[in-house]
DNA sequence: TTCAAAGTCAAACGCGTGTTTGAAACACCT
DNA sequence: AGGTGTTTCAAACACGCGTTTGACTTTGAA
């Protein structure tokens, strides 16, 4: 057991291993890494692993705990933010849309956003014991304010109506950022016309759908769902 | 190499061994599947697979390779009708989705759901040569198939909207499905107001949030975006 | 300078995996 | 009944994996 010493620059053993774990489980998939493959990125002994985070669930934890609780933290603080500033004035929809969305997108770190919607994709196909226990620490609480918050922004439907969509949402935004490399599908589909690495055109797009799929006024089939 | 015989009964080996890779796959994931596990559960010698499929991606193979066949022939098939016997009428948007969620959602063949789920999911997370092969094939020219219907159904939208809002549209459905476990997010995040289990409930919210996302007519930020 | 703690390193261990082997059992036609 | 091609079977193989070991090097305070 390391006594790790507090202030730990980029040169540090423990650090390099977090950065290449990071980059490549962005690349490749969170399953896919080997630890012989990591520490070689890092510049490190196949041992270091174990002896810095215990074991190589140990290194993970540690990614995703770090990761999770920076930008949900953010997100958070930022919808708080937003939510004093306003009074008591109603929410607007396509601002707390924006707040959620906003770690998957940010420009100059595309990383983060395919990490972030990389982990949650794991979680949902193959739920383990690590990815449950970052779930339901850093991400549940995010989400019930979000759920809140879009609560407030469309007065006209039910929590249960909320719960629903909101989770719609988060499975549209993060399976999309999971396709973002060169040749991906919707390039291939829409002939080049749409494309997942513009960054701000899947922005636009994104938010176009998710409000109108939240927001939920479109002529159904029988032209009895209008309300506003 | 065998002579595969061509009408092979429920009792074949080999049908068995298809019928437990596919009950697998649903259950644990598609990568978490060990060949020992496979064959005990199908009642069959470990070297049953590779001599009847080669190998461990034959197998799995074969298994995508009938159910992608199977579903999107049907999906093809019942759009084609659907649109013949529309004459020069407008399809309606409720329907074509509806068309396109029917075989994740089919009650009573629930394990095919969750199936096709998990191999959208599992190739847009770590895509492989066999998923990259299934999904070119028996996906992509029933995808072309819908967004060109979904373009006829919503003539205010252009061909890269509709390709975008396709694409979130799968992203919503298969994520929401390889969440059907008891105990999933929405009903703990919505307090079991909401749950994935109840299929019912499951479509139409489905269908509410699809109807609105892809017709994409709410109100936003700057109130210019009211198109119809 | 000394010495114990912290960190690094090459090597090996144990385990589960997909695959292969070669013999035995079976099926079916002549 | 004989014989050929097909199918099953237990056993072993080769490989990559995460982890552990024990010796070596570095560090930092007394």
């Amino acid at each position: 057991m390391p006594a790790r010493p507090a202030p730990a620059n980029d040169t540090d053993a423990a650090s390099r291993m977090l950065q290449a774990a990071a980059g490549l489980y962005a690349e490749k998939g969170i399953g896919k890494v080997s630890l012989r493959e990591l520490t070689a990125r890092a510049g490190v002994n196949l041992a270091a692993v174990s002896y810095h985070f215990g074991s190589k669930d140990g290194l993970a934890e540690a990614v995703f705990e770090t990761l999770s609780r920076r930008v949900n933290g953010k997100r958070i603080a930022d919808l708080d933010a937003y939510l004093a500033g306003l009074g008591t004035r109603r929410p607007a929809l396509d601002e707390v849309l924006s707040l959620f969305v906003a770690p998957y997108l940010e420009t100059g770190n595309e990383q983060q956003g395919v990490l972030l919607a990389r982990f949650i994709v794991q979680h949902r196909l193959e739920p383990s014991a690590l990815t449950r226990k970052v779930i339901r620490k850093h991400f549940d609480p995010m989400a019930k304010r979000f759920i809140a918050a879009l609560a407030l922004a469309c007065p006209h439907l039910e929590v249960r109506d909320i719960s629903w969509r909101y989770l719609f949402t988060v499975s549209a935004v993060v399976l999309t950022l999971t396709d973002t490399t060169k040749n991906n599908r919707i390039a291939r589909l829409s002939g080049g016309k749409a494309d997942t690495s513009r960054t701000d055109e899947l922005r636009v797009a994104l938010l176009d759908f998710l409000r109108g799929g939240i927001w939920g006024d479109a002529p159904s089939a029988n032209g009895s769902r209008r309300r506003r």
